[in-house]
DNA sequence: TGCCAGGCCGGGT
DNA sequence: ACCCGGCATGGC
């Protein structure tokens, strides 16, 4: 992948657009929550995690203090049908401790940061790494930042853009100097590609036919003939 | 019934 | 700088 910018993203924003409009993500209602869900989604599908939000909102622990205050292997229960129970409950927790330690737990300052300095921050805690500290930047601190996910990948091999094997580095910055830095959107972009890959691009039943994207697609050796 | 889902870590080359 | 096994539940 060389150093240009490509055009073409642009025109597979404003095509999924008209094609499904605005999606209005990240669903959650705090930006606390938001940072919840990036971690409890982590390789997990999103059904599996809502039903934790849930069952964390009852508890009252969809807050700081509320992770603080209830032990580990407690939480890892709440969280279990989320998958990988136990890595997430000690992910929950080093993001609270990360929260309090340096920036006494508020959100607010800690989003008061500047993106590049925040974004090393989030990498070196425990459980979190490229994807979820720019879901965690974009959708709940509305800092300029793509996230870059498996449909993103996806979306740029099956056109041709890029490699499975390209650093998570690169992929983001293809998109970022294709695209003014809008956070607004970053987001609805990200959102856009989700939603079009959950229903277009399944490994099973692939509807590839019915895609927005599909006219942009190279084609097939079959094509060719 | 196996395969898959909005990754990440730690240890090994 | 990559590569790989482990982590785990629920839906189809």
């Amino acid at each position: 992948m060389d150093g240009l910018a490509l055009p073409v993203l642009r025109e597979y924003y404003d095509t999924l657009l008209r094609a499904h409009g605005g999606q209005n993500w990240w669903p959650a209602r705090t930006r606390f929550e938001v940072i919840v869900g990036a971690i409890l989604t982590q390789n997990t599908s999103w059904t599996n995690v809502e039903r934790v939000i849930v069952a964390l909102r009852r508890e009252r622990l969809l807050s700081v203090r509320g992770l603080e205050e209830i032990s580990e292997a407690a939480l890892a229960q709440l969280v279990r049908s989320s998958g990988y129970f136990r890595q997430k409950a000690r992910k929950l927790k080093a993001f609270v401790h990360f929260l309090r330690t340096n920036y006494q737990g508020s959100l607010d300052k800690m989003f008061r940061t500047p993106t590049a300095v925040l974004r090393e921050q989030l990498l070196a805690i425990h459980g979190i790494g490229p994807e979820t500290a720019d879901s965690i930047l974009l959708y709940a601190g509305d800092h300029p930042v793509f996230v870059v996910d498996a449909y993103t990948r996806r979306m740029l091999q099956r056109h041709g853009h890029a490699d499975v094997r390209d650093p998570y580095e690169e992929i983001r910055a293809l998109f970022e100097r294709s695209l003014p830095a809008d956070p607004a959107l970053f987001n609805e972009y990200h959102a856009l590609i989700v939603h079009t890959g959950k229903h277009f691009c399944r490994t099973k039943n692939p509807r590839c036919s019915e895609c927005p994207l599909r006219p942009f697609l190279p084609p097939t050796i079959k094509e060719m003939r």
